[in-house]
RNA sequence: GGGCGCUUAGCUCAGUUGGUUAGAGCACCGGCCUUACAAGCCGGGGGUCGGGGGUUCGAGUCCCUCAGCGCCCACCA
């Protein structure tokens, strides 16, 4: 084929250009005839659609990118879908602030009702569908959107794949999984203490915990013993006295091991209370005697739980004193009840200290306290009736899968194996939210009007996704729901994990797909971010070893963040914010790759427009390089030999680096790969073809051209495939100068394919580059153009290396304008310059 | 409290099993219109590889220790 290379060849437009037409051509379209081990699956991370893409999201996902190009090029059916988490709290307030709507998940579904043009002033009340389809009518628009910046990006997504988390699919296998589970006895619920978030009125789960320090202060409360002495214990939380039910020691401690047993009377309730022992009290903490509450914290729950307390709870749903416990009516309670929890402390200190029962002034502490991770307030424990996925009863499988699992980088296991280690219950998945997947059951309504929540009764598999809500469960009419004698759809939906933990289910189409999912899972990777390890991750695992008894994946690789020390001061300075689509407007697509793929896995790495600019350095460099190699040499014949030296040896390098760079691809890092591509492409422009140049314009004749012009062409097509995963724009764009077809459905380069075979010494193009760089610097030096000419140039080398100038004597006098070129033996390399007058 | 990672030139980072005077890019300085590229090319200066100790013929690389930064985990009265 004859070239076709442009005169000025550029970066612009080949977005949208080669956009479109891998669009047209299909040419990233998984092809579902391929069998599982023809077939690379990729368990693309779904982004959360409220909200926009970030620079965090271009670094991650072009990671994967380049990964899922590599599999390609080496002859794999690359399976590599799209999802869009739109399930879950973030949209849930954005569909109530944008509509000024609420959810009511008691009103029946409405199919007239249509949403408010403008957000009314007083939210109206509307059913769990009608909410749901407001939800998922506005993360469309979203979701446009970021499939718009993917496909700038160059992610060579099969676009014809994509799911949604709260899609008909996503809700079909997440309520099969379930009941799945179910049957297994490995869901189940319990009406049980849970942490909840009294703001967004719901439980929450241990791996969306996190840690706060807060203030906080130790209050010295008095109790009386039981001979009616002084019992002092230091509390954080004076307002839940009312909730104690115990005393609690060490039971090694022996100030306190004469109570064990005995019963103790609150302060200002004048309550009995049990002095028990149990090893968690801390014979350093406080006075070394605490006061259990229901519930203060997880301790309390802990020792509940294990000391067999009763509940004696204060604290509602909605995070006031709601609940008299008996015997307290009419007293001192009655100054905190409705109150919300730190006015309820402030009056109960002031009762203590009137009282006489505060010991001093409350000290000051700082202290770390539990928040759910979007939350605002200190989480509280309530009980309530919740399902669970068992996980504690099988830790040691899930800590053998975490084994099992290749990791990259290796060590990011830990983090697996910590969370494991440190689980303390169960999953919760439910929550008393609106926008999930419904838990596909009902449940039995007694003739005395309550519901029997013992007997649930389960979907019929075969009429999944169901809304209990609205749907009506076997054996039942319509007109039984909440009835005596009828039914109660269950109120809750799925925790968003619970859904995005069947990833790889939903993708692969376990639920309604058996063949899509025979030939796809379990799938080959799972890239992700380090943090969500404890969450995505973990239960992915857990979903694929209960449902298929296997790992969802081969390896997982995880990415870093992207760190960006000087936001304030770009935003500052040039008062832009720095968006993804602008960033690929102002440097290109490949530019701002080339920048990501600069990451190494599982690294944080720096935001840094500087590394864009070399990408689009590279972008330009590989149009101006190809285009000299096309249009010197393109039309070489396919079957000439490299019979030269010089040429041999760049070609031997080449092949070096192809090994260097698949084991790399192999093993997960790209970077590598890139780093090592970059580098050999730089010393092939600035040395190799400076060299050449000459030769391959026919200088030499023409056997010595024809080697130049092959090896030319050979180094090209291998240094574009190598750049293809990179670079997938201007690799494209050059390949289709010459080549038929994408470079991307192109085989991977092999080092066998560069004529291997014959010994080659490749010293020469080291040598050759060498003394060439000393001729530069002499120019340099004197100010000379390179073009000045050289009368005489002396080289000193050792003996071996000085055999391999030799072989490139013609090229290096021809590239430097070397009159007369002298070799004499020597200890190491040393040239001598006599530049031509003038 | 436990664990992991990082600390190499002004900046961003490479340095795979320990081996010749420690590398790249950016920035800086100087030079050059050289027929692929002036949004380019060529050259140059710049580092006691966080501190200390050890193993070794030899340590940026291995071991110990300390410090700083970041993250993960932890029952937080």
């Amino acid at each position: 084929m004859t070239p076709t290379v442009p005169d000025k060849p550029s970066l612009e437009g080949l977005e949208a250009k080669w956009g479109a037409r891998w669009e047209t051509d299909g040419t990233y379209r998984f092809d579902r005839t391929a069998t599982r081990d023809q077939v690379f699956a990729v368990d693309t991370p779904p982004p959360t659609v409220s909200g926009s893409l970030h620079v965090g999201h271009v670094f991650s996902y072009t990671h994967t990118d380049t990964i899922a190009r590599f599999w390609r090029m080496r002859g794999r059916d690359v399976f590599y879908p799209m999802g869009w988490d739109d399930n879950g709290l973030p949209t849930e307030r954005r569909v109530q602030n944008y509509f000024g709507v609420r959810c009511d998940p008691s009103l029946p579904y409405d199919p007239d009702f249509t949403a408010p043009r403008e957000p009314a002033k007083r939210a109206i009340s509307i059913s769990r569908p009608n909410f749901v389809a407001l939800c998922t009518g506005l993360t469309i628009e979203d979701e446009k959107a970021f499939e718009e910046l993917f496909r700038h990006l160059g992610l060579s997504v099969d676009w014809t794949q994509t799911y949604t988390t709260i899609g008909e699919r996503a809700q079909r296998t997440s309520q099969k999984a379930f009941l799945h589970h179910l049957r297994e006895g490995l869901a189940y619920q319990a009406e049980a203490p849970t942490l909840w978030d009294v703001d967004f009125q719901t439980a929450v789960a241990q791996a969306e915990l996190e840690d706060r320090e807060r203030p906080g202060a130790y209050h010295r409360l008095r109790f009386r013993d039981p001979d009616g002495g002084p019992l002092d214990i230091d509390t954080t939380r004076p307002e839940l006295l009312a909730a104690c039910v115990a005393m609690v020691a060490h039971p090694d401690d022996v100030r306190f091991q004469k109570w064990f047993g005995q019963t103790a009377t609150t302060p200002l309730f004048n309550q009995p209370v049990p002095i028990v022992a149990h090893p968690l009290a801390d014979p350093d903490k406080g006075t070394g005697m605490a006061m259990v509450c229901t519930f203060g914290d997880v301790t309390d729950v802990v020792w509940w739980r294990e000391l067999h307390l009763p509940v004696r709870a204060i604290i509602g749903r909605d995070g006031r004193i709601t609940s008299t416990p008996p015997g307290l009516e009419g007293g001192p309670f009655e100054e905190i009840r409705g109150l919300k929890i730190n006015a309820a402390q402030t009056r109960m200190v002031e009762l203590l200290r009137e009282s006489g029962d505060l010991i001093g002034e409350p000290q000051p502490i700082t202290h770390p306290v539990k928040f759910y991770e979007r939350g605002d307030r200190p989480l509280e424990i309530v009980t309530s009736r919740q399902w669970f996925i068992r996980t504690l009863d099988h830790r040691h499988e899930l800590l053998e899968r975490g084994r099992e699992l290749r990791w990259h980088p290796p060590y990011m296991q830990g983090r697996y194996q910590s969370w494991v280690n440190g689980l303390n219950s169960d999953w919760l998945i439910s929550r008393q939210r609106f926008f999930g997947v419904p838990f596909p059951l009902w449940y039995p309504v007694r003739p005395d009007g309550t519901i029997d929540h013992q007997h649930p009764i389960a979907a019929d598999e075969a009429r999944l996704p169901v809304d209990p809500s609205t749907d009506v469960p076997p054996g039942y009419t319509t007109d039984q729901r909440d009835q005596p004698g009828g039914f109660a759809g269950d109120p809750d939906v799925m925790d968003t994990w619970a859904t995005s933990s069947l990833t790889p289910q939903i993708a692969t189409g376990w639920a309604d797909d058996p063949d899509l999912f025979a030939r796809t899972f379990p799938m080959d990777v799972r890239p992700q971010a380090h943090e969500i390890i404890r969450t995505w991750l973990f239960s992915t695992v857990v979903r694929a070893h209960y449902l298929h008894n296997c790992l969802p994946w081969a390896d997982a690789a995880i990415s870093g963040w992207v760190l960006d020390p000087d936001r304030k001061k770009m935003s500052k300075s040039k008062g832009n914010v720095v968006t993804p689509i602008g960033l690929l407007g102002q440097y290109g697509s490949d530019a701002v790759r080339y920048w990501a793929a600069s990451g190494r896995p599982g690294v944080d790495t720096t935001f840094d427009e500087g590394q864009m600019k070399v990408g689009r350095r590279l972008s330009i460099k590989v149009l101006n390089a190809s285009k000299f190699v096309l249009s010197r040499a393109g039309e070489a014949d396919p079957s000439a030999a490299v019979t030269v030296a010089l040429d041999q040896a760049m070609l031997a390098g080449l092949a070096d680096l192809i090994d260097e760079a698949t084991s790399a691809f192999e093993g997960y890092d790209y970077a590598r790969a890139l780093e090592r591509t970059e580098t050999f492409f730089w010393r092939f422009c600035d040395d190799y073809l400076e060299l050449v140049k000459g030769r391959a314009y026919g200088s030499q004749g023409p056997e010595a051209q024809a080697s130049a012009d092959r090896a030319l062409t050979l180094a090209l097509s291998a240094i574009l495939r190598l750049f293809a995963p990179f670079l997938p724009f201007v690799t494209e764009e050059v390949w289709s100068w010459w080549q038929e077809g994408s470079v991307h459905r192109a085989p991977w380069p092999a080092a066998a394919e560069l004529g291997a075979g014959t010994p080659v010494d490749r010293l020469v193009l080291d040598v050759a580059a060498a003394v060439l760089g000393e001729v530069r610097k002499a120019k340099s030096e004197a100010h000379q153009s390179m073009r000045a000419e050289v009368r005489r140039a002396v080289v000193s080398e050792t003996p071996e290396r000085l055999a391999a100038l030799r072989l490139a004597a013609a090229d290096v006098q021809e590239a430097g304008r070397i009159a007369e070129l002298v070799l004499e033996e020597g200890a190491a390399l040393a040239v001598k310059i006599e530049l031509a007058e003038g």
